[in-house]
DNA sequence: CATTTTGATAGCAGATATGCTATCATCTAT
DNA sequence: ATAGATGATAGCATATCTGCTATCAAAATG
């Protein structure tokens, strides 16, 4: 059986544009699941993370599902009350 | 001589609204720093960042000069082709 | 079973970012 | 001096996110 992974290998060797969209969604879908985690693991619901951010919860949830990509300001808006950081690392080692 | 810095504190001492913002302005700043400082450092211009990132140099020039705070999509996407990396880091020590 | 909580979703209006094109001042190099 | 490169900025149309409000199904709780 085929897993998903195939398939994504399979599609992103066909059409390198679609493979920089599946790469991008991937990195989005990896902050966004540190995020839902961190929300989980600190026993809050959407309604609470939004209260505390002061947004509604319509917008968690939308973020959360990946129905929008949030604006760089929202999602530090939210990291802030998770208690999370975004960090920028070069993945170019040794870049002095 | 007052510095930035005093006037900052200052300010973010007066009203806690402004302070975050304020703090919010900074991680933003800090990370276009990072995104600028890279750029430079493979001694590209913006109008060549643009080009590999399939978007105008306007686009470049406005976040670098923080006239807009990017979609996190338009981050990820510039982050990219300049090798740097987003990591979420959790500011509490030892959340398991 | 009844109630509450939770996450997803809808519609709408307003705000903001984006793409595209073009211009401008400044700097650099020939 | 002249031409080219660079970053900032403008206007416009479009796309997208966001806030607000409300509803719904499913799950949890009593």
């Amino acid at each position: 059986m085929k897993t998903w992974n195939d398939y994504k290998e399979h599609v992103k060797a066909i059409d390198p544009a679609i493979a920089k969209d599946i790469d991008e969604a991937e990195k989005i879908s990896a902050i966004v699941s540190a995020m839902v985690k961190q929300r989980t693991a600190m026993g809050l619901s959407q309604r609470d993370l939004a209260a505390m951010c002061g947004i509604p919860q319509s917008s968690v949830a939308r973020i959360e599902s990946c129905k929008t990509t949030p604006n760089l300001s929202t999602l530090l808006n939210i990291f802030q009350h998770l208690g999370l950081q975004l960090t920028v690392t070069s993945s170019t080692p040794n870049s002095v």
